[in-house]
DNA sequence: AACCACTCCAACCGCGTGATG
DNA sequence: GCATCACGCGGTTGGAGTGGT
């Protein structure tokens, strides 16, 4: 049995609210209040509208100090910010700004700034694979150069299964029932990226290789294959509140998402910030398995707010 | 002027969840 | 425990607006 219809469709009117029903909808409100039901509202003022219809309408536009379009820089920033942070819950990150609708903002978001960044994330990527490109034969001949004793101080697991990345260091983070990625500046400054990790830390059983969690890469076989890179943004999640000591390393991804915000924000860019890129962030990517559960996720990042408080502090403005 | 492609955003849709009986 | 209902959310769609040819 399918879910039952919340209103006679046959009876209800659908497409654009007129000035009439927006001022029937917008005097009883702020009259009555909604009364707790907004099914049973339209019957009682008189619209032929779905009570689900009423309340978007009121919600995304009728409601007091709603403000449309001309978002600011700030804005912006804050957005990107919680985006990365936890994804796709428009109605958290509205709750963060004032006067802005879960809609107004996902809108926002899917229009424009997405393309703002992933047009910057192309453009690095191309920069940045220009310099791999020119770099690759001499880091090859710096590897084979590098003696016994060098790859002997590392991981067995990196050792064994990645040489090429081996030099450059990551750090992986299991946190029990959330296990987050995330990155750092290497001594030399390269972002490890969770593609080239789970590349060789994840098998078809869900077993993580080298000292992560089991559940650590769940899924990114799918994210190797499948999503797209907006997907990717959307998994992405970054900590910081529970583990001051990853801070330096956090300092990497914010600055890189300071430099996509924008470019001539804040302090000049070292040729190291530089090398960063949407691209890199892409690639810390995990299952969305690892946050599902919000409310725990919530009780590491004990407020959304602290978490932009936090990308604040790391120079997001 | 006419056509087409693209952008933007209001509104719709279906699902998950919690409340209630 | 189960069924039903309403709410809230995120994804998607459709049409108006805009710019290019």
């Amino acid at each position: 049995m399918g879910r039952a219809p919340c209103c006679d469709k046959a009876n209800v009117k659908k497409g654009p609210w007129s000035p009439e029903e927006d001022a029937t909808l917008k005097a009883y409100i702020e009259k009555h209040g909604t009364g707790g039901n907004w099914i049973a509202l339209p019957q009682k003022i008189g619209l032929k509208r779905c009570g689900k219809s009423c309340r978007l309408r009121w919600l995304n536009y009728l409601r007091p100090n709603i403000k449309h379009g001309g978002f600011s820089e700030e804005e912006d920033n804050i957005i990107c910010s919680l985006y990365i942070s936890i994804g796709s819950r428009w109605s958290i990150i509205a709750a963060q700004l004032p006067g802005r609708t879960d809609n107004d903002i996902k809108n926002y978001w899917n229009t424009r700034l997405k393309k703002k960044l992933l047009g910057k994330q192309r453009k690095q990527q191309q920069a940045q694979q220009s310099r791999r490109a020119a770099s690759s034969l001499k880091q090859e001949m710096i590897k084979r150069s590098e003696s016994a004793e060098n790859f002997a101080n590392l991981p067995v697991g990196f050792v064994n299964q990645n040489p090429y990345w081996a030099p450059e260091l990551p750090v992986a983070v299991p946190m029990n029932s959330i296990d987050v990625l995330t990155c750092t500046s290497a001594p030399n400054n390269n972002i490890y990226a969770a593609d080239q990790f789970a590349s060789t830390h994840y098998d078809a059983n869900n077993n993580g290789g080298g000292s992560s969690s089991p559940t650590m890469f769940q899924g990114l076989d799918d994210h190797n294959n499948n999503l797209q890179a907006d997907h990717h943004l959307s998994e992405l999640v970054v900590y910081g509140n529970n583990f001051p000591h990853q801070h330096q390393q956090l300092d990497g991804f914010y600055q890189a998402a300071k430099t996509l915000n924008n470019g001539s924000t804040g302090t000049s860019t070292t040729s190291a910030e530089s090398e960063i890129s949407w691209g890199d962030i892409n690639s810390l990517v995990y299952s969305t398995q690892m946050v599902s559960d919000y409310e725990t996720c919530q009780q590491r990042m004990p407020t959304v707010h602290s978490v932009f408080a936090e990308s604040t502090y790391f120079g997001l403005k």
